[in-house]
DNA sequence: AGCACGCCGACT
DNA sequence: GTCGGCGTGCTC
């Protein structure tokens, strides 16, 4: 309408004297009074019931993790519905008071969080520009659950929102939606029997319960066909399931489980590689009320089941159930707020324990499930070792790189089935360790480590390509090498030279094979890619095991005895031959509890030396990383709890650690990047620490100091990443 | 990130 | 006086 319109909020100061105007702005924002009627840039005609809609715009930056008030226009009145996708206006662009005719900045898109008949914003609003379906796809739990992770991960809602609403595709939306299928009947417990408590908790959820359990499964391919029958119970008192998962794979053995369990179109599949179509449709159909369970990767943990009864969650301590986008939230834990938000079920499995699954039965949120010893010792293969002091004795050990026990098993296991052999990576290179003391071989220009190209016994840096001739070890003064870690595709060519009459099928993240025929094959693989073998493994042999405990990471024990348990899991029970062969210490606790079988004992005691050292997860951390300087910047303006304590800064590796999932922990904007630029700068790391209870509060204090610094616009060389429980500690 | 507003020095 | 540099702060 006319300028004056869309020349202020206040009306009482004149347009010649800005700063009185500001003033006055000022003045009316902080008494919050609240506009008798909003008005918009161009005065168009309002809904005439609840005109202003309150919009969370799509940016991840926390400084705007707020609503922004929009007047909505009449003709946009019955779609602009609270959860539909809206494009508005947003940027300073708009604020041309002398004018007050402009549009607003450009337009973003957002979601209409709540109509209200009236805005504390003091100023005239803008009004929505569009609505871009009619389709309410931020429901009341869901956006609680957002608003609840992201600040438990110190993030921003719209970072979260990113990875809980899947993008929208027209033609899907467009498709009609099954009519959903009444219940089934709850099912037998049948393999549940194997488990303590296993019926108890069926029958819980069957008759509408809401029993939360950790569950360590027993070894074998059982484990998801007892979370279908899960699922089924869940289904049938009338509620829904969620699934997680940590792959592709593990998905595919559920997926098929709940098919047979429940027919076809009872359950939709969620995974990351489907298409973008397909992707948005199976979600539309869950959150339309159609489908009613779900099995799916990460992002599944978000699914809007309606009404739902159980979530579950498989093999927590695979890596994969930590999102790698900001603010990198972890299944386990978005799936325990969904717990107790939601009031329904929780089921925690895996055939091995992690120390906060521990900890949840231990703090009393979670019963444990698990099977008596003789059911154990029913299904697990027999587990040897072999240590070091074999390997001295061991002279043919040094020079195949397979110990005599080891050969001995494969060459008995291949007369009537098929071998597994894991190696910790893919790859033909090998790192080089000083086969003294083992101190990784490093180059004495660039510290990159050294590496055995080709056959030849030449050595070169694997960062700056230089050769190295007398390499020494400058820890000890030895001269020889070891390789450290030997890739599949070399294992590979050196077993199928030792066993020449049997094939040798490889399995990486190259090409990952799904199951092998029972037939004798020996099958070399990388943790987490091992096929499922037809009858079970005769043998398995885990190689490299010192390698893999030599990590210095707070997990690396219960990383490498998860792995192992993955490995010999698929091998078939002692009863009916199955052997495992370790390639590490048998003094080393974690290769005790591979021996023993006992995963729960391994993660209780590692609990209860966290706790005593007050590590994760009994204390909470976070990580606070970035140029030095802005580290300490950072530091000198949060006010943290009083509780907390700072460890560092300490220098680390720059931002762009390969694989480390590294991104921008909060802020940034809408595009996902893929890797910052390797900076010059020293980066620094410090970590902070509160104990147990003080979790929520370290976040909100990080939240707000970040937010305060992004709303300043500090320089993208000064920025500092937050992360919540960072897993890379040493 | 982007843009306007405001305060301060140089110039018609 | 007025133009335009950049430093701050806001985005309904």
């Amino acid at each position: 309408m006319s300028s004056e319109d869309g020349t202020r909020g206040g009306g009482a100061a004149g347009d010649g004297e800005p700063e009185q105007l500001a003033l006055v702005r000022e003045a009316v924002r902080k008494a919050k009074v609240p506009r008798a009627k909003p008005r918009t840039w161009r005065g168009a005609a309002l809904a005439k019931e609840l005109p202003v809609a309150r919009v969370l715009v799509d940016k991840g930056v926390l400084h705007l993790d707020r609503y922004f008030d929009y007047a909505v226009p009449e003709e946009l009145d019955a779609v602009a519905q609270p959860g539909v996708r809206v494009r508005v206006r947003f940027g300073a662009g708009g604020r041309n008071v002398r004018e007050g005719r402009r549009e607003g900045g450009s337009l973003i898109d957002g979601f209409l969080v709540e109509r209200v008949a009236e805005s504390d914003y003091s100023g005239p609003l803008a009004a929505l520009a569009q609505v871009v379906s009619p389709e309410p796809v931020l429901g009341p739990e869901l956006l609680g659950l957002a608003r609840a992770v992201a600040d438990r991960y110190a993030g921003s809602l719209a970072d979260v929102l990113q990875l809980a609403v899947p993008p929208r595709h027209g033609r899907a939306e467009a498709a009609q939606t099954g009519e959903p299928a009444p219940p089934p009947v709850a099912p037998e417990p049948r393999s549940w029997l194997r488990y303590g408590r296993g019926e108890e908790f069926l029958r819980a959820l069957a008759a509408g319960g809401t029993p939360r359990a950790v569950w360590t499964a027993l070894p074998g391919p059982e484990w998801a066909e007892e979370i279908a029958r899960a699922v089924q119970a869940t289904l049938a008192s009338g509620r829904g399931a969620i699934v997680v998962v940590p792959a592709g794979r593990p998905a595919a053995r559920v997926d098929e489980a709940l098919g047979q369990l429940l027919g076809e179109g009872r359950h939709a599949l969620l995974t990351a590689d489907a298409g973008q179509e397909k992707r948005y449709r199976e979600w539309l159909a869950v959150r339309r009320g159609a489908v009613r369970a779900v099995v799916g990767t990460r992002a599944a943990m978000f699914a809007p089941v309606r009404d739902l009864g159980l979530v579950v969650v498989w093999d927590d301590g695979d890596a994969s159930h930590s999102d790698d986008n900001a603010p990198f939230p972890h299944v386990r834990e978005v799936l325990e707020l969904r717990a107790s938000r939601d009031k329904c079920g929780f089921l925690l499995g895996g055939w091995t324990c992690t120390v906060e699954a521990a900890q949840l039965v231990e703090s009393g949120w979670a019963a444990p499930i698990v099977a008596g010893r003789e059911q154990v010792r029913a299904a697990a293969p027999l587990v040897r070792t072999v240590g070091d002091a074999d390997l001295a004795r061991d002279e043919a050990a040094r020079a195949a790189r397979l110990p005599s026990l080891a050969w001995q098993v494969a060459r008995d296991g291949l007369r009537d089935g098929p071998v597994l052999v894991q190696v910790p990576r893919r790859g033909y290179v090998p790192r080089m360790a000083c086969a003294r003391c083992r101190e990784p071989a490093r180059c004495r220009h660039c510290a990159g480590p050294l590496e055995a190209r080709d056959g030849t016994g030449a050595l070169r840096c694997g960062w700056c390509g230089r050769e190295e001739g007398g390499w020494h070890c400058p820890e000890c003064g030895g001269h020889r090498l070891r390789a450290q870690v030997v890739g599949a595709r070399r294992t590979a060519e050196e077993l199928g030279r030792a066993f020449p009459a049997v094939p040798v099928r490889t399995s990486g993240r190259e090409q990952v094979l799904d199951t092998v025929p029972g037939t004798p094959a020996l099958v070399v693989s990388t943790p987490g890619a091992e096929p499922v073998a037809e009858g079970g493994y005769a043998a398995a042999l885990l190689l490299d095991g010192w390698a893999m405990l030599g990590r210095p990471d707070l997990r690396a024990g219960e990383d490498a005895l998860r792995r192992w348990i993955g490995a010999a899991a698929l091998v078939r029970s002692q009863g009916a031959g199955g052997t495992v062969v370790v390639v590490a210490e048998p003094t080393l606790r974690p290769v005790q509890a591979l021996v023993r079988w006992d995963p729960v004992g391994h993660a209780v005691r590692e609990l209860a030396e966290r706790a005593e050292l007050g590590f994760p997860p009994v204390s909470r951390m976070a990580a606070v990383s970035g140029p030095a300087e802005a580290v300490v910047d950072f530091l000198a303006a949060v006010e943290l709890p009083p509780d907390a304590e700072v460890l560092g800064p300490v220098p680390v590796a720059g931002p762009t650690v390969p694989g480390s999932g590294a991104g921008p922990a909060a802020g940034g904007g809408r595009t996902r990047r893929p890797a910052a630029p390797v900076t010059a700068e020293q980066w620094e790391r410090a970590l902070i620490r509160v104990p147990p209870g003080s979790g929520a509060a370290l976040a909100g204090a990080l939240k707000r100091a970040q937010a305060a610094r992004m709303a300043r616009g500090v320089p993208e060389g000064a920025r500092v990443r937050i992360r919540m429980d960072p897993s890379d500690i040493g």
